[in-house]
DNA sequence: CTTAATTGTTACTTTTTAAGTAACAATTAA
DNA sequence: TTAATTGTTACTTAAAAAGTAACAATTAAG
């Protein structure tokens, strides 16, 4: 659907395992997020990975937290879902008569490199527990 | 094809104005792009109506930059293309019997707001003179 | 040992969006 | 009057995420 909605469902999804005492399954996630249990299990794969929840299979199985909602920055699940870049080049062909055309893709990949910095920097200083809090609040 | 190059493009744009003397047609910035003269029509109109550059139609027409590359900064050209957010809350129905899947979107708009801001404010410190240093210091 | 419930994983389909493309009216210079 | 250009629209193609289904592997419990 070319919209990308997996970082807003990860976090999602580890918001609602650290509001449970057990283990939750894909199918009671499915219900939360509104989605199929088959995705909330992709996205959940990407997130045991990073060892951000640990995912148990068979009879009574679930997931849960591996940590602290207060030890588990929104960055850290970012980069676990390893998201494409959030400004792209092109990779068009290079006209190579044209120096800009040859060389415009390399300055900007520096150049956007330092705008995904910036971003990841924000999501650095934010942590689940940061996420419970706020919703706490509008509740 | 969903992959949002229109940013790299439309800058592609930018920074060969900025070496024209003269005007340059969609035909030959299609050339540098190596994309066709209709894509570049469709964000140069997004760049004129942020008087960013002028647009001339008929017989030896052309567009050209309305101000100086140090006055043009990457932010200026973001905001013309009026990009989607780089980072989506999602779409998805919401489970109402869970008050985590009522209010996370909310919160997350907020978070993600501040993202996009870290990352606009890096946009704000670039120009296109900048852009063309760093082109001319790979040269 | 068997059964049931769960994850892990893969394959396929659907949907959305950007990009590619073509066409043509409007504009303007010569 | 002609030719070259932009402005704009409509349509098609391609790429990527999301939706969906299926099933093997795993595990707990009887």
């Amino acid at each position: 659907m070319a919209f990308d909605k997996t970082f807003a469902t990860g976090i999602h999804i580890v918001v609602v395992l650290s509001y449970f005492e057990k283990l939750a399954t894909s199918e009671l996630l499915a219900k939360s997020v509104c989605t199929n249990p088959g995705l909330i299990r992709r996205i959940a794969a990407k997130l045991r990975k990073a060892e951000i929840i640990k995912c148990y299979a068979g009879k009574n199985g679930g997931m849960e937290l591996s940590k602290a909602p207060e030890n588990i920055t929104l960055l850290e699940i970012y980069e676990a879902l390893s998201l494409s870049p959030v400004l792209k080049t092109s990779d068009r062909d290079v006209f190579s008569p044209c120096y800009i055309s040859c060389n415009i893709s390399h300055v900007l990949s520096g150049v956007f490199a330092e705008g995904e910095q910036a971003l990841k920097n924000t999501l650095a200083d934010k942590t689940i527990a940061d996420i419970k809090n706020k919703i706490e609040a509008v509740r």
